[in-house]
DNA sequence: TCTACGATTTACT
DNA sequence: GTAAATCGTAGAA
């Protein structure tokens, strides 16, 4: 058997634990999105977790249930995936157990594989480098919205996530999370969680 | 209904 | 550094 390329997918138990802890493990995963059976695939570099009804940067905060919330109140292993400033889309991995609504946002990746097919959807990127390291690019160059919200992570085969038998080993850090300014004494918890130094982050520090 | 605004990105000064 | 783009959501009226 070919052991190189061999790569384990990530499971319910994965997901079924603290966002904070979820964030900071789902650093070095592969984010795997298949496209008319092509596959788009990126290293994870860089995540926020949100974390509850105590949250206030958190869409659930006080356990606020509403439409667009709903799917962070499943247990964890769904996409929650929302729409913002009229034009970006966001993808989140929801955390923790059932009516703990608690998610992880992917902020960057590192392209891998199909990296033609994430430029073509990218054309203003200007190298490798700006074609995932933000939310909303990520969402654009990996052809991600609002048909993927509360999508089965764990068993379907559009969007998954895979761990490398081999992950490459590097520093991570952590830093406040970006644009929540309004979320008062939360805003300033260090729930960002990137790896030091990589090249393919959202803002460097 | 009506209004304000956002877990962003891009272009421009 | 600043501002525009652009529209669904949430909360108030």
């Amino acid at each position: 058997m070919f052991l190189g390329g061999m790569k384990l997918r990530l499971g319910y138990d994965f997901y079924r634990r603290d966002a904070l802890i979820v964030a900071k493990e789902l650093l070095g995963m592969h984010l795997v999105r298949v496209i008319d059976g092509k596959r788009l695939v990126c290293r994870i570099v860089e995540t926020e977790a949100y974390r509850g009804p105590e949250d206030k940067g958190c869409h659930a905060y006080n356990n606020r249930r509403t439409g667009r919330t709903e799917v962070m109140f499943r247990p964890g292993g769904c996409a929650y995936i929302y729409f913002i400033y009229g034009m970006y889309y966001m993808l989140n991995i929801v955390a923790a157990a059932a009516d703990e609504p608690q998610a992880v946002l992917i902020r960057a990746g590192q392209p891998l594989e199909g990296v033609e097919l994430m430029q073509a959807r990218r054309p203003k990127a200007g190298s490798r480098y700006q074609l995932l390291n933000g939310p909303g690019k990520l969402c654009q160059a990996l052809d991600i919205d609002l048909s993927l919200n509360g999508y089965d992570l764990a068993a379907g085969e559009e969007l998954f996530l895979e761990r490398p038998m081999e992950q490459i080993r590097e520093p991570i850090t952590q830093s406040k999370r970006i644009n929540i300014d309004y979320a008062e004494e939360w805003k300033d918890k260090p729930w960002r969680f990137y790896f030091k130094g990589n090249p393919y982050v959202s803002r460097p520090d």
